[in-house]
DNA sequence: GCCAACGTTGGC
DNA sequence: GCCAACGTTGGC
């Protein structure tokens, strides 16, 4: 039995990121999933069945929202090693299923089982990531602090948010880092 | 290891 | 509904 509330749906619509939930037909969007390397790297991903691998655990409203609502199959995400030395981007991602209940949240057996989140309107969302590539070179977070045209880069603007939206514009300033 | 940011919980 | 306590993330 569910002993405490579900996180209530934010209301993301009249958001902040509201933006990031409309997009033009055949409109490619581009995001930024942080994963501890100790715990999940770029390169387990890469060693992956498929290279893919089910973007689970994430218990944070904003985060499940994106998951949930916004990123869609053909998106881009940039894989950031948090917790690392030196924290960075490290590859790109692609997402390859949309949004749909996250299997650790309903799992008894699961250290993230959420007792709260109820199968039939389950409270946690997952999407599907295939690694696309590996960066030549990781572009680290001091890296991006350093350059004034992504200062506005919302991976540095909001604090413990585990996957953020990027800019086109910030995609490809941050990819271009990487080849130089 | 410290601690700032900030989301969540729960007493009232 | 307010807000203090608490827990987590993640940089440094």
């Amino acid at each position: 039995m569910p002993t405490k509330k579900a996180p209530q749906s934010m209301p993301y619509e009249q958001g902040k990121w509201a933006a990031v939930y409309t997009r033009a037909v055949g409109e490619r969007r581009y995001w930024l999933i942080k994963s501890e390397p100790d715990v999940f790297s770029f390169d387990d991903l890469s060693a992956a069945p498929k290279q893919t691998t089910c973007w689970d655990s994430i218990r944070n409203t904003g985060a499940r929202n994106f998951l949930r609502d916004a990123m869609k199959v053909g998106d881009l995400a940039f894989y950031y090693h948090s917790n690392a030395e030196p924290s960075a981007i490290v590859g790109i991602a692609e997402v390859v299923r949309e949004g749909y209940p996250d299997p650790t949240a309903l799992d008894p057996t699961h250290p993230y089982f959420d007792p709260a989140s109820d199968p039939a309107t389950p409270t946690w969302f997952v999407v599907d990531v295939r690694a696309v590539s590996k960066l030549e070179k990781p572009v680290s977070l001091a890296d991006i602090k350093a350059r004034a045209d992504l200062a506005d880069m919302a991976l540095i603007k909001v604090s413990r948010l585990s996957v953020v939206p990027v800019t086109e514009r910030e995609w490809n300033i941050v990819l271009a880092m990487s080849r130089s």
